[in-house]
DNA sequence: TTCCGGGTAGACAAATCTGTCTACTTCAAC
DNA sequence: GTTGAAGTAGACAGATTTGTCTACCCGGAA
């Protein structure tokens, strides 16, 4: 099957760029990971520069469903003002994902530091990325009732990108539970 | 004189480094822009490595320089309580530097991104800076007399990292001033 | 003057990178 | 059975990478 060959090559390829970073993953390690030919590669894909792109919608998608389950999960077993409570199981979700053996950071971050020109498709995936997340953000705030949700939003999504930071460039396995109490204590200031 | 040369070099790498990522940035690209000769270059490192990890520890440098003096002049300008004021000024000055022109992130958390490993020399430089960073901002709370001011100077280093990737990854300018809209909040929490 | 440390200029090796291309295979549809 | 799309295997080009090494030069100290 055609897409199943290049869904294949995708998920490698967003595998060893996870582990490892763009630029140190080359081209034929992905196609040895795979068992994929070069040529079927470049049949799917114009450059490598496409398939990190493709790479990155995968990763954004992927993201949005686990971010999704994790807070449905973790919901239910927060304690305190109930209103706050799929924000906290945010965190909590955050959490998990730094204590697990894959994480190496956000792909997002790494990829805008790896191609830093502001303007070329992959750092704008970045940053469309972003709003997702924060549009995912201000999706957990409807309980709220707050006037205009959005600065407080955009306010925890930093503690989000922090936390991802503290986690990964500073070693703090403890970061996501920083930013929980955080989180919470904006929450109260903005109720 | 020798140090001058060792001093050129590492100058030169650390904008390139900054502008352009590690990996994107060859070691002729270095000697091209230096002009300093290759045998120049490794009779004083050892690898490329070893010259990143001096770019890392002259930034590492200039950066706690520059946040003494742009919070010692940014002090003085802000309103409400005097004794959130070094804290404030502190994220005026991230300010500055998210409008500036050669602003593209945090070379650490680049840094980071390029070399995942946390075993690697490179990736330790990164970890040893978010701890001097945390350090100065402990600092900046000590007028508040609390009985344990690092929880609350983690959650502000929280948010000033996630400033940066905001205003990197995301491309929001305004990423500062949220931050430290959030840092008045904490700190009003905190007293 | 002589010597030598430290610099320049750049060839070179060996590996690696992306991307193209040829030749062969496999498999499904008609 | 034939045809054609899509995949495999891998050689190849051309550029680029890090790091080594030779040959030369300059300037200060003995």
């Amino acid at each position: 099957m055609s897409t199943s060959r290049r869904d294949h090559l995708v998920e490698t390829a967003l595998h060893l760029f996870m582990r490892d970073g763009f630029h140190a993953t080359g081209i034929d390690r992905v196609l040895k990971e795979s068992g994929v030919a070069k040529k079927t590669l470049y049949n799917h894909f114009s450059s490598k520069d496409d398939l990190i792109v493709a790479a990155l919608a995968k990763r954004d998608h992927d993201f949005a469903a686990k971010m999704r389950t994790a807070i449905a999960r973790l919901t239910p077993q927060q304690t305190g003002d109930p209103r706050m409570a799929p924000v906290l199981a945010f965190f909590d979700g955050l959490d998990e994902w730094f204590r697990s053996d894959s994480f190496s950071g956000c792909i997002f971050i790494n990829a805008s530091a790896e191609y830093p020109r502001a303007d070329c498709p992959i750092h704008r995936a970045c940053e469309a990325h972003k709003l997702q997340v924060l549009a995912t953000i201000e999706g957990l705030l409807a309980g709220l009732e707050l006037p205009d949700p959005a600065p407080l939003a955009r306010q925890l999504a930093l503690l989000a990108d922090g936390a991802i930071a503290g986690a990964h460039t500073g070693g703090d396995r403890a970061a996501a539970r920083h930013a929980k109490d955080a989180a919470r204590r904006l929450l109260a200031s903005w109720l």
